[in-house]
DNA sequence: AGGATTTGTGCAACCGATTGCACAAACGTT
DNA sequence: AACGTTTGTGCAATCGGTTGCACAAATCCT
């Protein structure tokens, strides 16, 4: 394929290659016929900017990464980051924007790979979809000046432009509504604890059993990971308690399956007459299973939007930086109903 | 964030530009000695190889697009399309490659983001995750001789580079499993028509019909679109007709959830004993739905592989071109269980 | 030892855009 | 008519790499 520069846009049009370039970024000084000629010629010779040319001259790149978690971790299957992405993609689309999906290479730990995108230039800014305890990611950024948003929480510094929801009241409530429901013998299961999101959602539920002077048990509550697999492990756990639980809290819809897979094994349990089961993040998992899960809905796709908005303002120094939080909705279902 | 530049590096480690560039690419003619002293200076000066500047000189810019539907359609909400994402990034991790999500912008169509995409070389190749009858993405790619692979299958050209099922054959398994347990009043409901796997879909399912001389309705076939609202509204006209089916092969699993979901607004009617239900792609939504969905897998996380793999051969020029069939299977489950 | 060969490095052109500055043409003013 | 403005366009440097070619130094040969 042959390429079309601007050069060849600039001869055949009879004007010089800065004119074309103007002309692409709608220069006031270009006089309307000059710019009808030009476009006609580039729509003739389907020209389109080299982008590369482009965002080395311009240190632009017009992309957003949007940073997963290492795609070894199986937790990419996590619906609720195709959720975040078509937020995100709905608002790039708008504004002209792509989108890279940054993941480690081989060999590559989390500060890496964002140190080769961001030095490297390949994206004008990123959005982080979670954080961890002292995130080595965020303070790389921050220190940079790195146009970055966050997706979640940042416990060590308050001038993170983020977007999150409330998850400790999240999960206050989640666990008040099993408290209501007449249970006390609850449990938290959790991926790594380390996860600022994780983190929070056990605060709330310590929070909850606190205000209803409820005995915090240490064996109700462990971690694995954000898996399937994971709440399968740990529900196995819980089982084999000599006083199990009568509800479980899951950190996310994921780790619920796996319970509730785990729990449905054992004939003579049933959710929720005697093991009640809520969980985070309402992806459609939550929505099909059987029984249903009760799940806070933190409106992924929102998330997504909020944070590439933000994004934007940033790259446009314009205001609304700062953290924004996000209204969730606990969904009642069958998993906490007894009808 | 000041800049470092291979001049920098060139400099602290006194040699040229071009030295520091050989020994990025690891060029044999560079000594170990020279290598490991100019290693050192990138490393102390924490430097990272600008990529537009890397890709306008070398013509490559090691990103392949994926191509997803449109971000604006809900079919984008698909967890079909995650897997391959998971397939494809799990390969072009190990390959050093970045992923570009290719959506179109606002204002533009199917074919304007590819020719904005591949002529401003934003990418190096693309995956497409879907096609149609006369695909003009298909043709414009073909024609312009750009690297590209075609998840699905393409009916105009045989020489096209792609991974797919025999979706036709998958079909007529699916169709012939529902007429083994009896029934024979069997529609298909499906999304756009004009997309190829939909139409291979309904092939199968007419040939199993035919081949077990089984009357084909003209009004057990209806299509819309790829989304659990379709599905609900399809299934809404068949539970109109005089003689209501006792089983539906659905195109897809979102449209199979928003059919079973219609259904048991009927109160008198049960799944599987009144009607049966089948689907394609064994999303997380056939596992989790309430009854279990007979899905057929069609291993998205290894079409994503395979197709990054066969678009990096052909990057190297190496073979493994052509269509490759990977194997599908039949998960069943309780939708068409009688017990 | 002198010439041929190999090995390692540098020079400079080039990739295709952007942009500050200069300047010609067209216009308005007195 | 002469001069100052305004308007529209071009020149040329620049962004940060890659790569063909030239060439010096080191090695090998007879």
């Amino acid at each position: 394929m042959q390429k079309i520069t601007m050069k060849d846009v600039a001869k055949l049009a009879g004007v010089s290659a800065s004119t074309v370039s103007r002309v692409i970024s709608d220069d006031q000084r270009i006089s309307q016929a000059t710019k009808d000629k030009v476009l006609k010629v580039m729509e003739k010779l389907n020209y389109y900017p080299n982008s590369a040319a482009r965002s080395l001259a311009s240190d632009k790149t017009e992309i957003i990464g949007l940073v997963m978690p290492s795609c070894q971790e199986d937790i990419f299957i996590n619906p609720f980051f195709q959720e975040v992405l078509r937020g995100v993609s709905s608002i790039t689309s708008q504004n002209s924007l792509d989108i890279l999906i940054v993941t480690n290479h081989e060999g590559e730990d989390d500060l890496d790979v964002l140190k080769r995108i961001i030095q490297g230039q390949k994206v004008d800014g990123v959005i982080l979809t979670r954080s961890q305890k002292n995130d080595k990611g965020i303070s790389y950024l921050r220190e940079h000046n790195i146009p970055f948003v966050l997706i979640g929480s940042c416990l060590e510094y308050d001038d993170i432009t983020a977007v999150d929801n409330d998850n400790e009241q999240a999960a206050y409530d989640l666990t008040s509504l099993l408290i209501n429901k007449g249970r006390e013998k609850i449990a938290f299961i959790s991926g790594e604890i380390d996860s600022v999101v994780a983190l929070k959602r056990y605060q709330g539920y310590l929070r909850a059993l606190e205000y209803y002077n409820i005995e915090v048990k240490e064996e109700y509550f462990i971690s694995d990971e954000f898996l399937e697999e994971s709440g399968y492990q740990l529900m196995s756990q819980l089982l084999e308690l000599d006083d199990i639980p009568d509800a479980v809290v899951c950190a996310d819809d994921l780790i619920c399956v796996g319970a509730l897979k785990r729990i449905k094994k054992e004939k003579n349990y049933n959710v929720p007459k005697d093991i009640m089961l809520a969980s985070f993040n309402n992806t459609i998992l939550a929505k099909y299973s059987d029984p249903a899960i009760t799940s806070v809905d933190i409106n992924g796709i929102q998330l997504g939007k909020i944070a590439s908005k933000k994004l934007i303002n940033i790259f446009n120094e314009s205001q609304s930086r700062g953290k924004e939080v996000l209204d969730y909705e606990i969904k009642e279902r069958d998993s906490t109903d007894l009808k």
